[in-house]
DNA sequence: CTGCCGATGAAACATCTGTTGCGAAAACTG
DNA sequence: CAGTTTTCGCAACAGATGTTTCATCGGCAG
């Protein structure tokens, strides 16, 4: 009974002669308009389509559904899993063990790319490129990607420090936190009392705070300027950090994006330096460029 | 009059602290499903929060919207933008839509999957299974994933090691593997000079080598016994550390799952103490488990 | 203890929901 | 053309919706 968006959309499609004028009419505004479907109810829908309510009932059942609400369903399936043409071809793949996973990680992702918009991004960077100096901060499990987004963000900066907590020096590192500069934060639940001691030092210290975090509630997210959002969920017993990497490297490519020619200028040099230094060892696969 | 999602949550997050219980419950709940907001009626919104239906217009009143529809609004013109399906969203979007990069990690992690089978991933678990002691090894962007491996990795096993190189000692730190030890190295092009040392160490010394890298003729693979494969690729000017972390955390999830009752006992105990510790700060969502 | 005040829950409210029944109109059939 | 069938619109229905009202609870100051 539980049909698809798509096996929906076929079923109206071959059957659309076969209907009255104004059921057709109807039909052909779902098409159109299928996020209204999922959104706003059957009167005012029908008001939209110049159709008497009426007329979806009878749509649904002409194409074999008991009910509206059973009609209307694949619309709000499609809808509540964001891009659903992913999540679609996502499902089709065979059910073994990694593909689970691997599954799951993909949905991770589209609950976190629905939890913020570009704008948040912006303005993120925004608030970075405007800092005089930026401190990047991650403890426990979280320390993996705060150290990779500072790696890479080091890479075209020079003033980006990560906050290690190295030895027990945290204090000693904070006291270089000051007005004008960004420190960003990047945790989940249970949530670390570094993190928390980190976002309240910046804070009294005038410092603005970016917090990527499971939760706009998070304890250190509480005096943020900006929030960006991931999710961990998975049936993994552990929560995936995934979702935090995938936002980190977001944000490093709108901050590179932004920073345009110089930007790139800075990047290459970084590298060319470190090929310089003998950090790299050649690669012996042939298919290189 | 017409906020934006974005605006609605900040709101929600700078005048949390001062909400009723209920209303934090209610509150919570919002931000942690958003479509749910959009889709659902207030009545059942109430059901699956436990919370009553009254709260949620209290919550709304309080935060400053004269009615549950105005509330309800940007989560409603949040779902309408999402779904990429039909020509609607081009329009709406600037060029560097978040959703592009959004959906290059997708087919990063789809790349990634079709590179390894699940046999692989047992046959490095059961290598890991019967290791003496373990090593963990990362440089450079590639240090944040080894960390956060080893991390996860130490909560239900005692002997994981992490090599850092710190302050130079790489050395004495290889100093310890041994036959009978496995090392596990996560690496991607360029590829670093000490993940190459740390490879030669090992097999030198006689023990099993994992290798994690964005090729099977990566450098320090060459004597491994096992590779897993990730993919770097995207639109983005850096590489994607995606993809290892989700290799990462699934050969986390294979050793948990194999570890059975055992290694659920130690990852709680582990848990337990660092709860004891005072590690964690608590979280203030009501919503939680 | 009393009196107060905000937070909470239960029930009643008007309104809007999807759905039905029925009559008028239109379209087809012989 | 009449007779039949289908389509359509209107008004009414039961149930669900968001909201209001009010009684109760629980903490706290005097």
């Amino acid at each position: 009974m539980a049909d698809t968006f798509s096996s929906l959309v076929d079923k109206i499609r071959s059957r659309y002669v076969d209907l009255s004028p104004q059921q057709r009419r109807a039909a052909a505004f779902v098409l159109k308009r299928p996020e209204e479907v999922a959104i706003v109810s059957m009167r005012t829908l029908a008001a939209n389509a110049g159709v008497q309510p009426v007329t979806f009932v009878r749509l649904a059942r002409t194409l074999g559904y008991t009910a509206w609400e059973d009609f209307k369903e694949p619309f709000i399936e499609r809808m509540r899993s964001a891009p659903a043409f992913y999540s679609d071809r996502a499902k089709k793949l065979p059910a073994t063990a990694p593909a689970e996973l691997h599954l799951s990680h993909i949905k991770t992702l589209e609950a976190t790319q629905a939890l913020n918009d570009a704008s948040t991004f912006s303005a993120a960077a925004e608030a970075l490129e405007s800092a005089q100096n930026v401190f990047v901060a991650g403890f426990r499990a979280c320390f993996g990607p705060a150290h990779a987004f500072a790696y890479v963000y080091q890479l075209f900066r020079r003033d980006v420090v990560l906050l290690s907590g190295l030895g027990g020096g945290l204090e000693a590192e904070l006291r270089a936190v000051d007005e004008g500069d960004v420190v960003c934060i990047i945790g989940f639940r249970p949530y670390s009392r570094e993190s928390v001691t980190v976002a309240e030092h910046a804070a009294r210290r005038g410092a603005t705070l970016i917090a990527i975090a499971d939760s706009p509630l998070a304890p250190f997210a509480r005096e943020a300027k900006i929030v960006l959002t991931f999710s961990t969920e998975g049936p993994s017993l552990f929560p995936s950090l995934v979702s935090a990497s995938a936002i980190a490297e977001h944000l490093l490519d709108t901050l590179a994006a932004r920073g345009g020619d110089a930007a790139l200028e800075r990047l290459k040099s970084a590298e060319a330096q470190l090929q310089a230094l003998g950090v790299f060892v050649p690669a012996y696969d042939p298919t290189d460029d």
